[in-house]
DNA sequence: AGACTTACCGACATCGTTGACGGTTTCTAC
DNA sequence: GTAGAAACCGTCAACGATGTCGGTAAGTCT
């Protein structure tokens, strides 16, 4: 079984030796989400695939709900972290419109965002998790908007942009939803992420072109 | 509590009795997904929400994975009676394209669907219930299929339209699994399907527009 | 160095869930 | 009607998960 490896000998202090286990333990609640589901995360499971005890786990989270919302915070982290890390090549492309599109769906790429769903689908008859959650969204989905602002420029008036970049990010989900109920077709689903690329080309193509009523 | 309300007194079949167990036993089932969620989706609860006997359900399903494997089906089988229920009047309507739309958000909507997420997520991490989920999604794609091809015409060389299709019923997803993940913003998610109704319309558009490379 | 705080350990009690099983009722074949 | 099959009932045992809690080790302040 795979653990997360972590190791940093010698004297450390009080804040380090926190702050790492807590990490360690958030990174194996993720692990968790992805190999075994929101329904199968167990405390004894993240403490096994951490690597540490069930007390070290209660000492730093009072209960699994509050392990549970850490982790949404820290899978929210890493995610942001990672499109930054992504953004200064999309922004130098040739092409902006396909670079966006590339980099929307590497971002619902991966494990990670594996995870993600499971905690969505989790947040769905969970209160508490539903608001952090939701909380989440609304910043991913600005931070969305503003990158979408700075690769097409800032054209205020026209509204077919972010129309398009929501569609574009809703087809992306769409076919990741799929995907996680058949994970076996994974080259269907490439091909079938190249076509609705092909789609939101067209989509914002016609959101870019100047002004004309796209409906008469 | 919620019951499942089913009475039909007096003599009964065996078939009868049998076969109408089993359908109060399917229907609280996905009473169950929908209220708690496949993790709190418990033969107790379903016992109750059904109004029989912890007996009467392992009678007719060995385990509980007996039961939820039903309930996929029983799903898929309501689901395509609500479709063929709906097909007629999408097929009379004056713009094809908007029927279509409206039907494939009609389908992917209300507590249904919300159960189906519930399962595709639960089969992620089961593989037997993934066998049985991905089964009924092939079918599910065929039927889409076949309606837009009877809808559109049947052009076979225009492979656009299924492309469309596909990207269409990608972004209908997306749209309700953001809605899974964030209930309360139900007028956003509406707000949103309009928009991206107009995106996807001029998707069909040139799609069913005669043959014109897209992009040059 | 000593007092104090924080980090970590592991066992225990409790609770909810599931599958099994012996007994009862309802239907069906003859 | 009567025997046998199918449907149905409700309890029990076993298991896994969670939270609690008394105790130990590591670090921090004076």
């Amino acid at each position: 079984m795979a653990r997360v490896t972590t190791e940093m000998r010698g004297r450390r202090t009080q804040e380090q030796r926190s702050s790492e286990m807590r990490r360690r333990i958030l990174d194996a609640t993720v692990l968790c989400l992805q190999e075994y589901g929101y329904g199968g995360t167990t405390t004894v499971r993240v403490v096994e695939l951490a690597g540490v005890t069930r007390g070290a786990l209660t000492h730093h989270f009072a209960s699994k709900a509050d392990m549970v919302a850490a982790a949404v915070s820290h899978i929210a982290a890493i995610r942001t972290a990672d499109v930054l890390s992504k953004l200064e090549q999309t922004m130098a492309a040739d092409d902006p419109v396909d670079a966006g599109l590339d980099l929307l769906w590497a971002v619902h790429q991966g494990p990670l965002f594996v995870a993600v769903v499971e905690l969505w689908v989790a947040a769905r008859t969970d209160r508490d998790l539903q608001r952090r959650v939701a909380a989440i969204e609304r910043d991913t989905t600005s931070m969305v908007m503003d990158i979408a602002k700075s690769l097409f420029g800032a054209d205020a008036d026209n509204t077919a942009i972010p129309r398009a970049v929501y569609t574009a990010m809703d087809a992306v989900r769409g076919i990741q939803l799929t995907r996680i109920a058949t994970p076996d077709l994974t080259d269907e689903h490439e091909a079938r992420w190249r076509r609705a690329k092909a789609d939101l080309r067209i989509v914002f193509e016609n959101a870019l072109a100047p002004q004309r009523p796209p409906t008469p």
